[in-house]
DNA sequence: AGAGAAATTATAAGATCGTATAATATTGAA
DNA sequence: TTCAATATTATACGATCTTATAATTTCTCT
């Protein structure tokens, strides 16, 4: 029998790999964001939340900071993935394919408060933490890059101009990202479907040639 | 003599009226905010940079986030009368106007990383305070407003159309937000006057016929 | 000059925070 | 089955936080 197994037999905590640990830890803070802001990053309520103690995290991540930008990591790379994923999911033209993206930006999938609570925490951390600024850097350009290649295809595509692809490629990053804060900041501002539209308008100015 | 004055005969602190030391309150509220983001919203750092005890924010804001608030509407305010003064020492013509608010918008007063740090913690707490939600929402409107009334004399004196007007102000707001965001996380992805020429281009899809 | 109103300080209480350290339980492997 | 590595818990310490309360100081007004 087991040496030192509870009473009961029944183990009272049970041992994960530490890569299984991690992505515990780092969800709960998800959570733990969702639900309170920066309030929210507290080595003891994301402990509580993930049913832990607080050495947990010490032993994991040492410090705190470490914890939330692993956090930051998961989150954007899940979200990433599934831009990319309903993309992919589009019928194989740059017109379907462009369409797909701005459509899933504007679904509940992203277009979420609590999803751009988190970002928010994390925003503010980037501007005082070098390790939270290097992973935001990383998120952004695998971002604008997939932007960039939607808007490349089209072009070829339709054989219009663009002066500068990668600027242009931020532009209109910007534009989804300042509908997404504006509309979860203060979401009687505009409905999604509308956002959507603006951004199909600014993809009709392109067409145009303003960006040539 | 005076009763009680200290032995040297000079005041040990200063009676302001109310409504200064507020504004002096909030004013040191927004440097702390600037040097350490979310934690920098405390009580005893923000008194100790108003170089006052904590019990004067008590007394005069009940709760820091009523502090906080205040803070906000003084800095948002600031910001928008610099905008529209910018625009209003323009030359009078609807295309100058609209030039002066875009490069005012990309000059360093607003283009800066601190200024950017005061909204994001701001943006926090909008999203979890309905307090801070009123006060954003009151910022925002009159923002939106102004954009609107610049677009609406730009397509009025050249004669194109615009469907929507109020929803195309949105979009104009979100991308000078989202570029603004862009840069101050990650100043290296564009410069400045990059910025500002891809809201020329933007306009130029406006006159294109895009947002018809 | 003096008194009263109110701005300000001074002080304390209790909660929560991050991190360090030592003790203990679980699990894979010998 | 036993052992050893280490994941996990348990506990403690000092710092900082918010808020409440009482004492003190300043300043205006008569």
């Amino acid at each position: 029998m087991a040496r030192k197994v509870a009473a009961k037999g029944r183990a009272r905590f049970r041992r994960e790999t530490p890569e299984d640990r991690r992505r515990q830890l780092g969800e709960a803070a998800l959570r733990c964001i969702v639900k309170h802001g920066n309030a929210g990053v507290s080595v003891r309520q994301i402990a509580a939340e993930a049913g832990v103690t607080q050495g947990l995290i010490t032993h994991h991540f040492g410090e705190i900071n470490e914890l939330v930008a692993y956090a930051f990591d998961i989150m954007a790379e899940g979200l990433l993935q599934s831009l990319l994923k309903a993309v992919e999911d589009a019928e194989p033209t740059p017109q379907k394919r462009l369409d797909a993206f701005i459509n899933v930006s504007f679904s509940p999938m992203l277009f979420d408060r609590d999803v751009l609570g988190v970002w928010v925490v994390f925003w503010g951390l980037v501007l005082h933490s070098q390790r939270m600024s290097s992973s935001q850097q990383n998120e952004y350009s695998g971002y604008v890059a997939a932007v960039e290649g939607l808007l490349a295809d089209l072009a070829a595509d339709e054989g219009f101009a663009i002066a500068d692809i990668r600027l242009t490629a931020v532009a209109f990053t910007a534009l989804l990202d300042g509908l997404w804060l504006a509309w979860c900041l203060n979401p009687a501002s505009f409905k999604p479907d509308e956002g959507a539209q603006l951004c199909r308008n600014w993809v009709e100015g392109l067409r145009r040639g303003a960006y040539a």
